[in-house]
DNA sequence: GTCTATAACCCGATAGAC
DNA sequence: GTCTATCGGGTTATAGAC
């Protein structure tokens, strides 16, 4: 044990967070270790030596630590909403918020990743998996505590994070919010149905 | 004029079709030209020849084809449909159908490239744009020939192309239909609560 | 129009001094 | 733990014969 981490600007941490907004940007493969190394300021040699499994070690521990980032995000902004079936909806506008202060550049830090592992890195595709349901879970959990059962929440749960992915990729390749806040629209209509006690 | 594409299984057509295959399974940064003009059994100087704007260009065509072929399935499939409020839920059936069959390789041909062309390639930028607006127009156009108006019908559309695009990346992800069919159902309720004459 | 050979460059990864 | 120099291989793209 001692202190594993004990700088939290050293240079393992300043890697992965560097990471992380790179695969966001321009997904895995676009991504060079050289880049990677000249934003984090951290000399090649110290990247192998915290990272010797490569290039894919680092970003497993950057999907990791996206997914937790996300995460959060959801979470907050869910426990924020003023009524219940008005969280989903507030998710997709957070994204759009995320997004516009970014110029559209910061978007999903899994989905490009994940698009490119399927079918050539299976360590990085099972990351994205895991990050996925994690955030389908934290969906569904809040519908169960909205009084929807298990089942149909965690369908519910499957098409609202279909529709945030979506709607995000949309929005950064036009350019523009309108698709985040039609997703918005449609998952406050999707809550409506499914939320007893709201009609 | 002349002729200019006289045999259709020239050098041109088949590098353009198995590049849209490519492009659908792991992305443009994945996909190195070699691999291109082997599987499309060309030579080097002939793919040169056809595209002189290098791997870009040879893409932009790609994403093109692509584009059309996605639009042709929609359009059929929304035509097929048994009812207007079930055509959105068929596209995600069609989609899972494809997918189940491929083993969830052969996914959007133009996704990923579009995540990854993002601050990266403003020419595959657009045609990814472009890509969505098409399939976006076909489905607002199904939804207006039932009845919903020119706003709520584009409204409801890019909702509809987020749900799909989104519930394919999970779907392939996890390997499992079931995020499209969840898409279904939320696209069901969606459309019957969008079009009149439905209750 | 087609093909082979190769140039010029960049990639991920390593070696070894400090 | 940190850094520099470099290796071997793969990349896009070109040259030039046919």
């Amino acid at each position: 044990m001692g202190k594993p981490q004990s700088d939290p600007r050293g240079g393992r941490e300043r890697l992965i967070t560097a990471t992380v907004g790179l695969l966001s940007r321009q997904g895995y493969e676009a991504t060079a270790v050289k880049q990677i190394t000249t934003e984090a300021a951290a000399p090649m040699g110290s990247f192998y030596f915290h990272f010797p499994g490569g290039k894919e070690e680092l970003a497993l521990a950057a999907l990791r630590q996206g997914a937790e980032g996300v995460d959060a995000l959801l979470t907050e902004t869910l426990a924020r909403a003023t009524a219940p079936e008005e969280g989903l909806a507030d998710c997709a506008l957070a994204l759009a918020d995320v997004l516009t202060r970014s110029d559209w550049l910061d978007g999903c830090p899994v989905a490009a990743t994940a698009l490119e592992s399927i079918g050539r890195s299976p360590v990085l595709r099972a990351a994205a998996a895991e990050a996925f349901e994690r955030w389908i879970a934290t969906l569904q959990h809040h519908l169960v505590r909205a009084g929807v059962a298990d089942a149909p929440a965690r369908s519910l749960a499957n098409a609202a994070l279909a529709l945030l992915e979506g709607a995000e990729m949309l929005a950064r390749v036009q350019g523009s919010a309108e698709p985040l806040h039609d997703a918005a629209s449609a998952l406050r209509v999707l809550a409506r149905t499914a939320i007893p006690s709201v009609r």
